[in-house]
DNA sequence: AGAATAGTTGAGCAATTGTTCAATTATGAT
DNA sequence: ATCATAATTGAACAATTGCTCAACTATTCT
């Protein structure tokens, strides 16, 4: 039987092509154990939730300062060269996950370091990218 | 002179409240060495950085999973339950970071870690939140 | 050659995030 | 009492992010 002259039907007829993948490749037993012994969900969204406060740069130079002292949330904006606001929301979000802790004066505010797993995270990471 | 009748204007004239805090409240020795000893920019920049490429789930997983031994897209995907489109966008992520090597066998990409640092800060918070 | 498989990539979308703005509370000063 | 200041908060907006979907490349198998 001669070939039509319409045998390619284009190669784009390809169905949907599947994302997923069924089938180990390569390495079952490597597989098997990680399957096993995967981090839990609840550790994985812990570990998260730690980098995520760490993932900002506001955050991160809070974390820093409050590492050498006490301050109050104006010196504290003053030398971020933020907003009280701004400094504010995110004093916010340290004090909810318990990072710092805070006492009142009057109307001011003096926060704190109140970690000192974070604190030596970002120190080693200070010094692993400033040593070049 | 007599006080005109009309003095008070009604609170709510207050005028739009700075946001900024245009003074040292407190500690202007501690401001002062913190405004010269503050991290750079580009410092602070890489630290975010890093800090980011971990403050996700899937990216996590994938180098605690690659932290355990080398493996392709297709088994690491099995692994994490995602689709393969989904592991390879962010194994992207860690190559261009230069946190993941690859060598290709086949058609097949052979990931590894390749990032001690990371491994090893990964590795530390997994201890501290598993440690109760 | 043609089909199947492993992996990559770009567009698009829903969800999240950080800041500003304005309003508010509470303390201190006049 | 009234005003100014320190700080907090909610709403809104812009920017970013992670996934899915579909198209594509490259290699292997028949």
């Amino acid at each position: 039987m001669p070939k039509a002259t319409v045998t390619k039907k284009r190669t784009s007829a390809r169905l949907p092509v599947r994302d997923t993948c069924e089938q180990v490749c390569y390495d079952a037993p490597l597989v098997r154990t990680l399957k096993r012994e995967m981090l839990a969900d609840d550790t994985v969204m812990e570990l998260v939730a730690t980098f995520e406060v760490l993932a900002d740069p506001t955050r991160l130079r809070i974390i820093y300062a409050l590492g050498r002292g006490e301050l109050c949330v104006c010196d504290l904006a003053h030398v971020l060269g933020m907003s009280l606001s701004a400094t504010s929301h995110q004093l916010r979000r340290l004090r909810d996950l318990r990072l710092v802790k805070y006492r009142y004066e009057g109307r001011m505010a003096f926060y704190s370091l109140d970690d000192e797993f974070i604190k030596k995270m970002v120190e080693d990471a200070v010094q692993h990218v400033e040593s070049d």
